[in-house]
DNA sequence: TTGTTGTTCAATCAATTGGTTGAACAACAA
DNA sequence: TTGTTGTTCAACCAATTGATTGAACAACAA
């Protein structure tokens, strides 16, 4: 299986019934067997499923008598914003300065801005 | 392959070799030759990983001389934000109200929010 | 106790994945 | 032309994945 957790957490939601899995979960807790109801496959598949989340940290699962409800924890999403929005700024801020093309023009890269006029300290 | 377009971008992050490609695109583009020398493997093998990056849409191929420069798009990192934030933020949001416990306690629930005075139209 | 319901474990299978090596193609340099 | 460099294609292999069926376990009801 996959090492990181990072990795865990993408593999885990590249499957699109484990991303219905969590749109479901968003709205309602839910057990094994209501999971499974709408999806042409055998309980066992989800079950399986579920472990894939459960290993990602997405989801947790609690005892109640003999029901075990699927809980979504949200905590683990920031992990994957986190990541996803480092490369996406940094990437757009590239595009933004066209740094490719114009890189053989040094009034443009400018690290420091001018300062305005009048402004305090 | 995966169906999808969300899944073959979930499944192209989920491999951490992709990954760290992808924080060295961000930086700058490069070829498949630079991206593969800091790896143990072959090149071969990193160009079937740029392969799935492509299809997932993460990077494009530009044509230089016999170099074929990899960039990185940023626009597909949104998809992924989207659908995690969609979640993330009902999942919180079910959390702070704390529905399950408190659904029998009918005034917390409160669906409209109290107008507040001298508010126009 | 015996039965019923909900869930998981174990063995198996086909398809996919990430890696290899070797051959081929593409663009330039002599 | 022939060679050199960068890249991709093809065939193959081991490991993983998503699904199955059948057995087992866990908690309750009679």
């Amino acid at each position: 299986m996959a090492a990181d957790s990072l990795s865990r957490v993408f593999s885990a939601l590249a499957d699109p019934t484990r991303r219905d899995m969590i749109a479901r979960l968003a709205v309602a807790d839910a057990t094994v067997n209501e999971l499974a109801e709408p999806y042409a496959v055998t309980v066992q598949a989800v079950s399986k499923h579920l472990k894939v989340l459960e290993d990602a940290g997405l989801v947790t699962r609690t005892r109640d008598a003999q029901r075990r409800p699927v809980h979504l924890e949200a905590e683990v999403f920031e992990l994957m914003t986190k990541w996803i929005e480092r490369y996406r700024r940094q990437a757009e801020e590239r595009y933004r300065r066209l740094d490719d093309v114009l890189r053989s023009m040094p009034d443009d890269v400018a690290p420091i801005p001018p300062p305005k006029t009048g402004e305090p300290s």
